[in-house]
DNA sequence: CAAAATATTGATAGCGCTTTCAATTTTGGC
DNA sequence: GCCAAAATTGAAAGCGCTATCAATATTTTG
């Protein structure tokens, strides 16, 4: 079934059809529920393509399932995904591995119309992929923060802060070496914790020893070597710092398979984006976190994408989310 | 740039050129070339909207996004990703919550044309959503398996075996009392992992210990409690077989928090879909698998999507893939 | 070398919507 | 009750491609 029949049906033009089914404000309200019950009852849904091409626009966004995010993306995109629901736009995904390719994939997006916008994650302070965006006109909105020339909308969390509180607990409890399990060296999120972790250190008078810290990729086993390295030596830290949940649980290991107790030997504080499958309260012992949830920003930040297609300046759409810090039996007091 | 520009900058008429981009035989190899050359050279692209509407196909496939599944989600995506990227596919994704809401997806997307076909996952035996899928007649492959009165097209992984082969091993080794941690009851592959189980335990003689099962979403919290409870009961297991490496690191943790050691006390087998932020091959101990890659599988579907959209025969595409066992230091000999 | 094939290119009619502009009906003011 | 203004509906022209059918150029054949 198609407009020309569901119109025919309704003994309507096709013009008042659309305009009745697209909130037109100058179809009458009783035409615009017959028109409503009726797309109901027959089954009736305009064809997507055809109001892609009369309308010039794709009715999606697109975003990267970047493998070096990988464990959070799902949960990300979920809550991109609920935001948009009702809002008639597709979320459009394509795998990229390294930057270049996802350049690439952003031109191709942008060339063929296949999206209005797309969603810029785990971006660098100067990001080549939101200078190539705006560039060529393709709105964007960057989970993160980067810097560019243009104004650029962003929805970002307080890693600094919450880094700098995280550490400062450490320090409040007696802790004076303390490891960091950062992100991928370079990204902005990854630089932030670094400063809010530096900055707490130096406030105290201590000096940041780098070999205390390490970047890479969220994955368990960066956590558990990096953390078994640095307990079999000598002046090895009493507490750590991690940047994800899945480092979190390589520390975990390599505490444990150290001898030592969680909690009381060693303290641990991890950054927690809340996974359904990873509940850092129903651990054991339960673990202290700085937490935000990564569903909630790409939510938010499908709602604000709308508002930015919807005209709203990208100087103005800049958001900074406070992350809680919460106190569970993994941090204590330094032996 | 659009058709029409382009072909007036080449001197020859948009239907050569569309010709020529789409690879129809009848355009000469030179002006072929001629035409690829400066599509690049002048970053022409076709409106992909234009394409959709005058073709007739969406080039998309949908896939829902079930919090359910969620952990394996973006790994799978991205095999599918991966083997579509040079086919001019998209990736649609919708978060659902419910089977309902998985429903009325797919008639939404079917009625508006937003995708050629769709993937399905977590199946059940008598799956509703794959009799939706037929009756509307929306082409779709299964990851699992469902029957439905329609020839399905599917790929699969022969949990059965790897549950039986896993179970038979631990018996090996001189397990009686072996307690597995189940996904979801009702769904396909847990079933089919249950006959595995069960199989293997009566074929030695054995009655399976209804207590010893639980089912469940792949949490490490399930896994945690599951095994916590159990092993503090007398008569508790030696060994475990886990859905997913997530329920694998809540028995681990419950084994430790038991007091015993992994590997010596208790044995534990895990079903690994191959996730890079989680290497069995690389915890401490090493953990023993059924291994499949859940990446490979969706980029195989991705192949079977294309050639089901390309005429092949529904009932011609079943792919039951075989699961290594990968025996490492998790599993021993019983105490 | 003419006629018949064959290879290559073009003109144009959709694809199924939205939207402009025109037509018609209804309402309001006096 | 009449006319201007407002409210409501319709006709038809795109949106930017693909694909059908017709036209032209190039070979092949007898």
């Amino acid at each position: 079934m198609m407009l020309r029949d569901f119109a025919k049906a309704l003994g309507l033009s096709q013009t008042t059809v659309s305009r009745g089914l697209n909130d037109y404000p100058e179809v009458s309200p009783e035409t615009r529920e017959r028109i409503r019950e009726a797309a109901l009852r027959l089954g009736y849904r305009p064809n997507a393509n055809a109001r892609r091409l009369a309308m010039g626009r794709a009715h999606a966004v697109g975003i990267a399932l970047d493998l070096n995010a990988e464990v959070h993306m799902s949960e990300f995109m979920y809550g991109i995904g609920r935001a948009l629901a009702d809002s008639g736009m597709d979320i459009l995904v394509t795998p990229t591995e390294t930057a270049l390719e996802e350049l690439s994939t952003y031109q191709r997006l942008a060339a063929s119309k296949r999206v209005d916008a797309v969603i810029l994650h785990s971006p660098y302070p100067n990001d080549s992929r939101a200078r190539l965006l705006t560039e060529i006109g393709l709105p964007f909105i960057v989970h993160g923060r980067a810097e560019t020339q243009a104004p650029v909308a962003w929805l970002d969390i307080d890693n600094e802060s919450a880094f700098r509180r995280a550490t400062e607990h450490l320090l409040d409890l007696g802790h004076k070496r303390i490891a960091m399990v950062n992100g991928p060296e370079g990204r902005t999120f990854a630089e932030h914790r670094n400063k809010g972790y530096r900055d707490a250190l130096i406030a105290r008078g201590l000096r940041p020893d780098p070999r205390l810290t390490t970047h890479g990729r969220f994955t368990d086993e960066i956590g558990f070597r990096f953390a078994q390295l640095l307990l079999e030596q000598k002046g090895a830290p009493t507490a750590f710092l991690a940047g994800s949940m899945m480092s979190a649980l390589g520390v975990f290991r390599a505490i444990r398979s150290a001898g030592l107790t969680l909690g009381r030997d060693v303290s641990v504080i991890a950054h927690d984006d809340v996974f359904p499958f990873l509940n850092a309260d129903r651990m054991v012992p339960t673990l202290s976190t700085t937490r935000s949830s990564i569903r909630a920003a790409g939510a938010r930040i499908a709602e604000l994408v709308l508002q930015l297609l919807a005209g709203r300046p990208a100087a103005d759409i800049h958001e900074l989310w406070p992350v809680e810090l919460v106190l569970r039996e993994s941090t204590g007091p330094a032996p």
